[in-house]
DNA sequence: GCCGTTTTCGGCCCGACTGTTTTCAGTCG
């Protein structure tokens, strides 16, 4: 799927097209881009089912975009891209990377002093220049400087799970100050995006006129422990940067705009911008500090209010991203999405008879705890070495400490499950005699990841058709914001999970399936199972991670396996 | 360049903060 490739290209031709200054233009080729990264189906079979006339459907595109889709479908490039670059050879994507330089200002760079790139822009501040440009000064060039030292370090992105102890940290010092009545995180963080560039608090006082609680509450939250810079300091508005370089911003609004406020902060952008337009069409004006009727405020304090008298069913902020959520929300047809509450089980963790660090027992405690009606243990097999999996014969003796362990419990059931592994010829390495002695059957892909798409997915397809197999793990191998996935044609494999009958895990850990592939999978009838991979009971816990995927991805309490009492 | 329950032409989201300059452009979300 060449979807993103595409994409990319096309926002930066949106990009180079800044440059020249042309109105609007530039963000035509924009949101064609966004329309098509959030395809779900491949851009190749959208043209070879209508052609241009099916490329013309999307959102976004129109006749001259899809002449360059076609372009790209058929030659790999697109000639008006290399023409632009030609025309200002210039890494836009590295240099708008450095936080304070937008296209305006490497515009000036490129055309006062050559630079192309941040070898270029290196050089030129050590030697002072850049300070000198004007629009420029001292200020901006220090903080050029301080943006590159970051890139370079290579940060950029965050999973929720890694942040969430910093954001939970900024909560409890700003919701002890007494003046404060509402507090919200917002941005792609209350999205439950898969990865998030900085994170967003909407605080929420009584009256922002008084300047000393505003004061008051901008400074604790500028100088917690953690900041190691203070980005912007307003009146509304605080950026700080913390010690891992994560960015948090802190908007402070009246309690009578807070609802206004969290809709406008948490986005999407693209969502924002289709719901701002839907007021127009109706005769308001929505900002961040209400909706207005000419100079009256009609509505501020609640954010379903705004929804509601826009017309729309108040929207989850997962779905969020103007992809088809607005009309849903118009239609009264947005989905009931899953729970925490409707998960019954945890049918993939790992205890010490491998590489996990608890028993069977704690971990069926700790499921206990959680509120589960089941726990599958889903130890790895014998050719994971590293982690000590299990043969046929310990496989023999688990059942027995399982079985035992259940007699135990009332209302509460261990499930012996087995992360069977998926030879690079795609065969299974525990035979069908012991498979058929399990309470259910899992396979993943362990090695082998450099294999070409055809033959991993000939190898996953195949190991599909063992009729033990009941779920599919981690089905492209990615971890989110460290790792690709292996090279799969993830259609095929849900094809076939729909054909046979095998539910597709959304790994809370990996982040894999993503929340496009899921709604994907869904969409073909598919079911999905959501599971920690908890290697500590500790973990078990994560399993909100992979729920934030699955809301995302639209799915209901009937589309998640482990959502039923029994399985 | 795209789009259309008032349009096939004339629109295209909006406000805060910084750094620079002396009234505002650029960046960001």
């Amino acid at each position: 799927m060449k979807n993103q490739e595409l994409a990319e290209l096309l926002f930066e031709i949106g990009d180079f097209l800044d440059l020249g200054e042309v109105p609007f233009k530039p963000d035509a080729y924009k949101k064609a881009a966004i329309a098509i990264d959030s395809l779900e189906e491949d851009i190749f079979n959208v043209y070879k089912k209508d052609g241009i006339k099916g490329l013309e459907k999307i959102n976004g595109v129109g006749k001259s975009i899809a002449l360059k889709i076609e372009e790209f479908i058929k030659t790999g490039k697109i000639k008006y891209y290399k023409e632009l670059k030609k025309e200002s050879p210039i890494n836009l994507e590295e240099l708008k990377m450095v936080e304070g330089l937008g296209v305006r200002k490497i515009k000036k760079l490129w055309q006062e002093l050559k630079i192309r790139n941040l070898k270029d822009l290196e050089k030129a501040i050590e030697d002072h220049k850049v300070s000198q440009l004007f629009g420029f000064g001292d200020k901006t060039e220090k903080n050029i400087l301080e943006s590159i030292k970051f890139l370079r370090q290579g940060q950029g992105r965050f999973v929720l799970r890694d942040i969430l102890e910093e954001i939970e940290k900024v909560e409890e010092k700003i919701k002890k100050i007494k003046e404060v009545v509402s507090f919200s995180i917002a941005g792609s963080a209350r999205r439950k995006k898969e990865t998030i560039g900085d994170v967003d608090f909407l605080v929420a006082i009584k009256d922002v006129s008084d300047k000393y609680v505003v004061e008051k509450i901008m400074n604790t939250f500028a100088q917690m422990d953690s900041v190691v810079k203070i980005i912007a300091k307003g009146e509304t508005k605080t950026s700080i940067k913390i010690k891992n370089n994560l960015n948090m911003d802190l908007r402070l609004v009246s309690q009578s705009s807070f609802g206004a406020a969290l809709q406008y902060f948490t986005g999407s952008k693209e969502h924002n911008i289709a719901l701002r337009r839907i007021a127009m069409k109706k005769g308001y004006k929505l900002n961040e500090y209400g909706l207005f009727r000419g100079e009256a405020k009609i509505e501020g304090e609640y954010e379903e209010k705004i929804y509601e008298r826009l017309g729309l069913k108040w929207i989850p902020p997962e779905l969020r991203e103007n992809q088809g959520e607005i009309e849903m929300a118009i239609k009264n047809e947005l989905p009931e999405l899953v729970e925490l509450e409707d998960i019954k089980g945890d049918l993939h963790c790992h205890t010490n008879w491998n590489g996990g660090k608890n028993s069977i027992e704690e971990l069926a405690k700790e499921a206990i705890n959680l509120g589960y009606s089941y726990i599958g243990i889903n130890d790895h097999t014998k050719s994971l070495k590293i982690e000590n999996g299990l043969d046929e014969k310990r496989i023999k003796e688990q059942r027995k400490e399982i079985d035992i362990l259940n007699k135990s419990f009332k209302d509460f059931k261990i499930l012996q499950g087995s992360e069977v592994d998926i030879l690079a010829d795609g065969s299974l390495d525990i035979n069908n005699e012991t498979l058929k002695t399990l309470d259910y059957v899992s396979i993943s892909v362990h090695s082998g990841f450099k294999m070409n798409k055809k033959d991993m997915t000939k190898r996953v397809l195949k190991a599909m058709d063992n009729h033990y197999v009941k779920i599919l793990n981690h089905p492209t191998g990615m971890i989110v914001n460290k790792r690709e996935g292996y090279n799969i044609d993830i259609e095929a494999i849900i094809n076939k999970a729909l054909k046979n009958n095998i539910a597709i895990e959304i790994n809370s850990y990996r982040g894999d399936l993503n929340s496009q592939f899921a709604k994907l999978a869904k969409e073909r009838g598919v079911k999905l199972v959501i599971n920690s991979d908890a290697h500590d009971k500790k973990e078990l816990k994560n399993l909100e991670f992979g729920l934030y995927i699955a809301r995302r991805a639209y799915l209901t309490k009937n589309d998640i396996l482990n959502t039923y009492e029994k399985i």
